[in-house]
DNA sequence: TCTGGGGTCCTGCCTCGT
DNA sequence: TCTGACGAGGCAGGACCC
């Protein structure tokens, strides 16, 4: 287990008991405010606040100086400057924070190829395979820190422990750029005193629930009946927990996790009445999300729509497609058809668009490739598409099979392009 | 006081086919 | 032909995560 090192940080000793773990969670401290220090040291110890700082928005990250005054992620921005009038505001840069994460993704995919990235800044590894190369667990912990630290010029927390759960817990009882063990055989004395809500999975309703029954510690879910706690957070839940709660996660990291949707929604800055621009606006989403499935390859079996009105009420609608589809103004209109089905006309303060039940695209298109390997599906043909990406940054083209997808069929003009 | 955007998963209800 | 049971799948809402 690990210790307080005086700086109020929490780091394993170096000969910390690592025996049984294989799984390393390992997650950026205030990740986008690290990156805006790396990127402008003038701001390094002054409270930040990423988040735009007019309209709607609300914290995308605070740096720890922040975070003393109670200001946390997805608190509304105005109400974070109130509680820190001195912070910093900055504008987030996301495509700065994706380039930061590759940085950080490919030092640990240098360590092991089990490297299970959960977002921007965080990561299961699982380093069974590679303990002979790098040592234990723990010593590819203190690496990983080094390397992220020194090659890439942030701070990150990581927990070792003999599943992911645990590891997990250990990472955020040890932020900020701290390090905790678990052996698995103090994996149970280290769960036992936790409150329910520092379980992965538990939020402020289940935790509020468990709670008034009594259920307020880790331990308590694992002496309480397996009835009580499905009756309080229901079976899925309940089964979950009570495993959990037992040190038992059979989870593996898993490297080929596969989106299931994709969406875009919009909050306005004022709530908006104007049907006709909601319906525009509608269509404007579904375009992006079009874009999106294309560039991956898939197409949309179902359109759902979410709206929310000024009372903060939200409606969601989805509808399943005759014929699945990448097309942008079918998802369109098939948006707009189910934003017609909502009654009501009250004013509106956000519209979203999400494909689900993605499927491969397989109806036919052509396939352009660029310098990086990375494909897109264009529909039509094979003269508009090159036309339209000019032959300098498409490195292969190919007819896409009505079956398979990639089908092997080759169009003339795509001769001398693959 | 004010509540983003991108997701996943679960639950309850309903319909439909067998 | 009618009826009830049951499972599958669609849909809506909500909790949760970062």
């Amino acid at each position: 287990m690990g210790h307080g090192d005086g700086s109020g940080r929490l780091v394993s000793l170096a000969d910390a008991d690592d025996s049984g773990t294989r799984i390393l969670h390992v997650d950026m401290d205030a990740f986008y405010a690290g990156v805006e220090v790396l990127d402008d040291p003038s701001l390094r110890g002054l409270p930040l606040i990423i988040g735009a700082p007019d309209g709607r928005s609300v914290v995308s990250s605070a740096s720890y100086e922040a975070r003393r005054y109670g200001v946390h992620a997805a608190m509304p921005v105005a109400q974070a400057i109130r509680l820190c009038p001195s912070a910093r505001i900055v504008m987030p840069h996301f495509h700065r924070y994706q380039e930061v994460s590759r940085q950080v993704m490919a030092i640990f995919e240098s360590i092991t190829p089990l490297v299970e990235p959960l977002s921007v800044d965080e990561a299961f590894l699982d380093v069974q395979g590679v303990r002979r190369l790098w040592g234990s667990p723990a010593r590819i912990a203190r690496i990983i820190r080094e390397r992220v630290r020194d090659e890439v010029g942030i701070t990150c927390s990581v927990g070792v422990a003999a599943t992911k759960h645990v590891a997990k817990m250990a990472s955020t009882i040890a932020k900020p750029d701290g390090m905790l063990v678990v052996a698995a055989s103090d994996t149970l004395d280290f769960l036992a005193p936790r409150p329910v809500r520092a379980m992965w999975g538990v939020g402020p309703k289940a935790a509020e629930s468990l709670e008034s029954r009594g259920i307020r510690t880790i331990l308590d879910i694992r002496e309480s009946s397996q009835d009580m706690l499905d009756r309080a957070v229901g079976p899925a839940l309940g089964a979950r927990i009570a495993q959990l709660a037992r040190g038992q996660d059979a989870r593996a990291v898993d490297t080929e996790r596969v989106e299931k949707s994709v969406g875009h929604e919009e909050t306005f800055d004022v709530d908006i009445t104007d049907r006709v621009f909601l319906r525009s606006e509608l269509l404007r989403l579904a375009d992006r999300v079009a874009a999106r499935l294309r560039r991956a390859g898939w197409e949309a079996g179902t359109v759902a729509i979410k709206v929310r009105f000024d009372d903060f009420r939200t409606v969601n609608r989805s509808q399943t497609l005759a014929e699945p589809t990448a097309v942008g103004q079918r998802i369109g209109e098939a948006a707009q058809t189910l934003f017609e089905q909502i009654a009501s006309r009250d004013p509106v303060r956000l519209v979203g668009v999400r494909a689900e039940k993605l499927r491969p695209a397989g109806g036919g298109g052509i396939a352009l490739w660029d310098d990086d390997e990375d494909w897109r599906k264009v529909e039509g043909a094979v003269d508009t598409a090159v036309a339209r990406f000019g032959t300098s940054t498409i490195t292969r083209a190919r007819h896409l099979g009505r079956d398979e997808g990639r089908g092997a069929a080759r169009h003339p003009k795509a001769r001398g392009l693959d």
